[in-house]
DNA sequence: CTAGGGTTAG
């Protein structure tokens, strides 16, 4: 089929043409492969752009062998000159194939073609540069492009600075930025922002690591540079951020300021905004807490666990466990009070009804000097408990009429079981799996198991074992069908007084009962078992999280991680690190703290100064607690040099 | 895609 046909459009080439481009392309393939560029004669292949394209393209080719064929192909200049989008694609196989040292020569041969590459592919290559650390040929190439002077897309600088940040690179996305905003005279970077900084997104990544990595000073200069920006504005995000910064640094007064201005701004704070300000309370200021929580009401959010672990942690730490009362008042009438009152009474009730019922309690709980501590903790004021039945499968049935009652009742449960608890001899079970289940899955989520939970988690996390196992053998009798993380808790609390098998059981009951939403609440189980050394079993929450489908965040890592090590199991915590780091998340100075600890504990100084280095050599900088555990790696290696002079950890480096 | 509570030392 040789007819001359005219091609009417290049994308659409004569079933001939293909045909012979088709062949070449195969020939000229095969020829790569099998001998690279040595066998190839210029004279008899006609270089042209597709062609080129076309074999960069092919998958079956190495990228080695693509970059030895582009560059044979430069090699014929000046009869030939590559185009940009086929150094787009060279640039693109090449950080594919992670060949970032070939690019300082492509770049050249770039430029000696004098032609520039579209931004897109710029960024490609600054993010695989950062992303394998090689942040100095990043900035290289930052300048690189400056010089070029080209018009580059602005969100170049945003993806800079975010993918810096996420490598804890936080000092140099912060110069960068500043550079950015006090660049007034360079064209290009005014460019970048005027377009890429009002409401950005690259901001907001910034000013968080600046906050989580506790670089107030930074944070500031950030804020303040932003705000001079003429045309900046903070979003909601933006404005959420920094008012979380400057009450976490006890700065309430910006705080306050920030959130009126936003409201100004017609930005609408939402339940970040609110939660955020709340933690104020940490700080003492308990009253404008309880404040918010009303204007919270007021503007029609709910308080969720995050709220009401903020109030709760503020209370504990000011030893205002009374405050809960009034907690409970300013929180909206008819939906969440007249549950939050029921929980409390019925668990007063219950605790009350307690002392009489079971002795053989006391060996699981050998204190009970605690005791008034949960009548505190719940106040005084004891009202009558209702006392509606539920029905006998297990679902509600709410015959008070006063109080538009729904699932979260937990009183009708209580005094079933109560009944149940009666006659029921096996005082020593401690808790009753089929119990549980017969109470219909209605209560995830709710507010009183998140109260619960939440007192659990500050017992647990204070040491008051006691308490929290009080609490939870009252909570469970109490037949409230439990979640995953009130499981942990039970387990916990079995492991800590030796009932392996109890805990074994709970672990194995769990099954499709994990509730997964909160993953915050899984953590103060693995410290708890982490602290008794039984590693093994938090090891098969992980187990079992992560069959349910449970993710792990960077919280919840470091809580395992220190777990594990802190009960000896070095070589798994060092596992969960990899893994960690394998699945995108970024180690933080916690993280390196722990592990550090971890193996100073464990007489591997190597190792343990080996963590120091890495965490230096990511670009994260080292906090107080740092300095603390630093100190016990300088005594024990002093200690080691003492004992042998000659061998030593290569301490001396830095 | 980014924001609130929960993780480490003494």
């Amino acid at each position: 089929m040789r007819h001359g046909r005219t091609v009417l459009s290049s994308s659409f080439k004569s079933p001939s043409v293909q045909l012979g481009n088709i062949l070449l392309l195969a020939s000229i393939t095969k020829t790569l492969s099998e001998s690279g560029t040595r066998n190839l004669d210029p004279r008899s292949i006609p270089i042209s752009e597709p062609l080129v394209l076309q074999v960069l393209a092919k998958n079956s080719l190495d990228s080695s062998k693509k970059i030895d064929f582009f560059r044979w192909c430069c090699s014929l200049r000046p009869d030939y000159k590559q185009s940009a989008c086929t150094y787009s694609h060279i640039f693109r196989t090449v950080c594919k194939a992670g060949f970032l040292e070939e690019v300082p020569s492509l770049l050249n041969s770039m430029k000696e073609d004098q032609v520039v590459v579209d931004s897109e592919t710029f960024k490609l290559l600054l993010e695989a540069f950062i992303k394998s650390g090689k942040f100095d040929s990043a900035l290289e190439l930052l300048d690189y492009m400056e010089e070029l002077g080209t018009s580059l897309n602005p969100k170049v600088y945003d993806s800079v600075i975010v993918a810096l940040v996420r490598k804890n690179q936080v000092a140099l996305a912060l110069s960068i930025l500043l550079k950015l905003l006090e660049a007034n005279n360079v064209s290009i970077i005014n460019k970048a922002i005027d377009v890429s900084l009002p409401g950005s997104f690259a901001c907001n990544e910034l000013l968080v690591a600046l906050r989580k990595s506790d670089m107030r000073v930074e944070f500031k200069q950030v804020f303040d540079a932003l705000r001079e920006k003429k045309g900046f504005e903070f979003d909601t995000c933006g404005y959420n951020i920094c008012i979380h910064a400057f009450g976490f640094w006890g700065d309430l007064g910006t705080s306050l300021r920030l959130f009126k201005e936003m409201k100004e701004q017609g930005l609408v704070p939402d339940l970040h905004t609110y939660n955020s300000l709340i933690q104020l309370c940490r700080e003492g200021h308990l009253e404008e807490a309880l404040k918010l929580v009303e204007e919270i009401e007021g503007r029609g959010f709910v308080v969720d666990l995050v709220t009401i672990t903020s109030l709760l942690i503020g209370f504990h730490k000011h030893g205002r466990w009374d405050w809960t009362e009034r907690l409970m008042k300013h929180i909206r009438d008819g939906n969440l009070v007249s549950h939050v009152l029921k929980w409390k009474a019925d668990l007063e009730a219950s605790m009350k009804s307690r002392k009489n019922r079971r002795k053989d309690y006391t060996p699981i709980f050998p204190s009970k000097g605690d005791f008034s501590e949960i009548m505190n903790l719940i106040g005084s004021t004891i009202s009558e408990m209702d006392t509606n039945l539920n029905s006998e499968d297990g679902c509600v049935k709410d015959e008070d009429s006063s109080m538009d009652m729904d699932q979260w009742s937990l009183s009708p449960y209580m005094d079933r079981l109560a009944d149940q608890l009666k006659s029921d001899c096996h005082s020593s079970q401690l808790f009753s799996l089929s119990r549980s289940q017969r109470v219909q899955d209605k209560g995830v989520g709710s507010f009183d198991i998140d109260m619960v939970n939440t007192f659990l988690s500050i017992f647990l996390a204070k040491g008051k074992l006691n308490l929290a196992c009080k609490l939870f053998e009252i909570f469970s009798d109490m037949g409230v069908n439990p979640v995953t993380y009130t499981y942990n808790s039970m387990m916990s609390s079995f492991v800590k007084k030796g009932y392996f098998n109890q805990a074994w059981g709970v672990l194995n009951e769990m099954g499709e009962n994990v509730c997964p939403t909160d993953i915050a609440t899984y953590n103060v189980i693995i410290q708890g078992l982490g602290k008794v050394g039984r590693a093994d079993l938090a090891s098969a929450v992980l187990d079992k999280l992560m069959k349910q489908g449970g993710y792990l965040d960077i919280v919840m890592y470091n809580t395992l991680i220190n777990a594990l090590g802190k009960a000896g199991r070095i070589v798994e915590a060092n596992k969960l690190f990899e893994q960690m780091r394998s699945s995108g998340i970024n180690p933080d100075v916690v993280t390196f703290n722990i592990l550090i600890e971890v193996h100073s504990k464990a007489g591997q100084l190597k190792e343990a100064y080996n963590f120091l280095k890495m965490m230096l050599d990511s670009g994260c900088s080292p906090n107080h607690v740092t300095d603390t555990t630093l100190d016990f790696l300088g005594r024990e290696i002093e200690k080691l040099r003492y004992q042998k002079a000659s061998i030593m950890p290569n301490k001396d480096d830095s």
